[in-house]
DNA sequence: CGCACGAGCCGATACGTATCGTCTTGCAAT
DNA sequence: ATTGCAAGACGATACGTATCGGCTCGTGCG
């Protein structure tokens, strides 16, 4: 009773791993996630569906592999893109978060990326899919919250732990409630479409979420 | 130029429609929303499909109509209790948030009871199920806002509007702003589940918020 | 008054389509 | 020879539409 026949994973084609992974970004930039199916991915890719029901156990699983795919290209090409340009770009995640003694305008700077990311119409469909994916599907959504949301997360909190030994956020703040205080009304936003999102909107909320973190005179 | 469209609603079965509301819900909060289907629910409520049809545009729709059901029953039990706990004559309708002359504490409680609220495992599955659905669907997602959440936010609104007045919120602030800082974060826990909701984070996220929205002295 | 009559909703169900996830078949690679 | 792969047939659901009698009204004639 061989509960799982394990795929050999040696034998794998990496070149049918990358045209589902392209494929599914594409199908779901296009047409959206609910309308983008496994036939369809398999159909663009050149590949038979069994290729993929044989390494992923759902579609929502494909495109989480797809984004990851995709962030980790998009952080190659802008890390060799920054040392030519002048201006900083947006979704700088892999560096971290500047420290450069104000920290009001450190968090302004990764704030308004994020706006720009989440405003990015390229990341949106496949951001939104995923992420309503996780609230209803909720062992997708710890996958989702561990590979993507938590290592971007632990980078706010050892800045705000810098924060604090520097004495600009009090000693007894709890970093990860924090930091929600900053990205939390950004999310609300962005996901409920109550408001557009913008940078003035994010330096609006550092200044104020900083002002209630900042130590009592 | 619609001449199929327009059932008379004078003649609508309401045994039907309540019907259809309870097993949409039952449906969703056992079995979740993916695997609640129209011809569940219709079976379900002894009801024919295209009554579901003739009425309601979308599963999201009925479930919409079902949790606006929900919501105004479950007020009107609140109300009820309230009656007899002393108030002899209370408005039925939104009780708004209280003004006790201290903001931090009126806050508190409002927030403690959204956390309560969100916690409810009746009324998790299809809240959770709805707000996926808006994120995908910008249309949906503008009627759920439009008929819940906004009416929700106008009560922080006046609320913060009265702290601005006696003092306790500077007058630049903008409450549109404000309030997201409150409730940002509970959701944004709550959706993505990176940690466990309670009370001790409302009153955190409360006490946080509102130093970040007092004068500077 | 009273009672047929027709409009329209209702429960039920058949229908064609779409998508799912599995299974089968050759083929290519190793 | 073994195993992944492309292609697609296959049964199972669920969708949304189209009808079919049955039932409940409001209307108008007697």
């Amino acid at each position: 009773m061989a509960p799982t026949k394990a795929p050999d994973s040696s034998r794998r084609s990496d070149r049918s791993r990358r045209a589902i992974l392209d494929a599914a970004l594409a199908l779901v930039t296009e047409v959206g996630y609910r309308r983008t199916t496994i036939e369809g991915i398999a159909a663009r890719a050149g590949v038979g569906k069994q290729t993929i029901y044989r390494w992923w156990p759902s579609k929502a699983a494909v495109l989480m592999d797809a984004f990851l795919d995709l962030a980790g290209r998009s952080a190659e090409g802008v890390a060799a893109e920054s040392e030519s340009a002048g201006e900083p770009d947006e979704g700088e995640q892999a560096p971290g978060i500047p420290d450069t003694g104000d920290l009001v305008a450190d968090l302004k700077l990764v704030l308004r990326a994020t706006v720009d990311e989440l405003n990015d119409p390229v990341l949106e469909a496949p951001t939104r899919a995923l992420t309503a994916e996780g609230i209803v599907d909720a062992k997708l959504g710890a996958a989702f919250v561990h590979k993507l949301l938590d290592p971007q997360l632990a980078l706010y909190v050892t800045r705000l732990r810098a924060a604090q030994e520097a004495g600009d956020v009090r000693a007894d703040v709890d970093p990860r409630i924090a930091l929600e205080l900053l990205i939390g009304p950004l999310m609300h936003r962005w996901l409920l479409r109550t408001l557009p999102l913008t940078h003035a909107y994010a330096d609006e909320i550092v200044e104020y979420a900083v002002g209630g973190l900042a130590p009592r005179p």
